[in-house]
DNA sequence: TGCTAGTTTATAATGATTCTAAAAAGGTGT
DNA sequence: ACACCTTTTTAGAATCATTATAAACTAGCA
């Protein structure tokens, strides 16, 4: 199965859960947007046991630290992942609070220029709101 | 005084506590950011009377809608907001959990290119995470 | 099978932010 | 200065996303 091997080669037990949150998240054509209160509605919907609120938490938590989800930088009280993984960007439609991906050729180049000594550059995340 | 007829000109009242709260903020020879949190504090030093952290919230809301200050969009549990009002972005340092001013210049210039109809670009945001 | 560390779970706790509704203050006309 | 009305301030309660707790469970391995 690959969500087995996907979680053991990154240190995580391939528990029911775990592989079920996977199913819901990575099983889809497409990529999508989430908050932790959207997932939840998704596993209530496609899967047939409870899985705790808790174990949510921890889960997305354990893959966005393997790579497997994005945070998305963005003002709002709820946090915003993504499944797209690839170096992209984002739209925030302020009026429908929803988020479009910008793929990376939609935007140009990016040139820091300044330097900050002894750190290095981990990401460049671009967000661009949109209004009517 | 300069702070009641900013506070007049754009329909806010110029109250005891709003142009105390304009001092702390503006009445400094760099821009910096904050977090309501460390503001509450900086008030405290600052002003003899009491302010109540409702008032804080509200002011720093109305603030921010009539553009005196700018919200960063990052993923924190605390919204950070930012008296450089200029077209300017920002380093984040994951480490220290310290936001630093990129000025427009130190970033190349961005196009976007791709267009939702009906929608128009309002601002674009660039955050550039730092680590070790 | 039995052990042990890693997981899940329900629930409580935390903490930032928003709400409420009563008191206070600003602004205008008298 | 006073009355009046609206806006603002305030303390405290309420909300809500997220994290902590600690007990029960489970995967992996000897």
């Amino acid at each position: 199965m690959k969500y087995i091997d996907k979680l053991r080669n990154s240190g995580l037990r391939p528990t029911k859960q775990r592989l079920q949150i996977c199913e819901v998240l990575f099983d889809t054509e497409k990529t999508f947007h989430f908050t932790i209160n959207d997932l939840e509605k998704k596993i209530k919907k496609q899967v047939s046991n409870k899985i705790s609120l808790a174990t949510i938490y921890n889960t997305v938590h354990a893959f966005e630290k393997k790579g497997y989800l994005k945070q998305i930088p963005i003002n709002s009280n709820q946090t915003y992942f993504d499944t797209n993984i690839s170096d992209h960007h984002h739209f925030y439609d302020l009026k429908d609070e929803k988020l479009i991906d910008l793929e990376h050729s939609d935007v140009g180049p990016i040139n820091i220029l300044k330097k900050i000594d002894g750190k290095k550059i981990k990401s460049v995340e671009v967000l661009v709101k949109l209004e009517d």
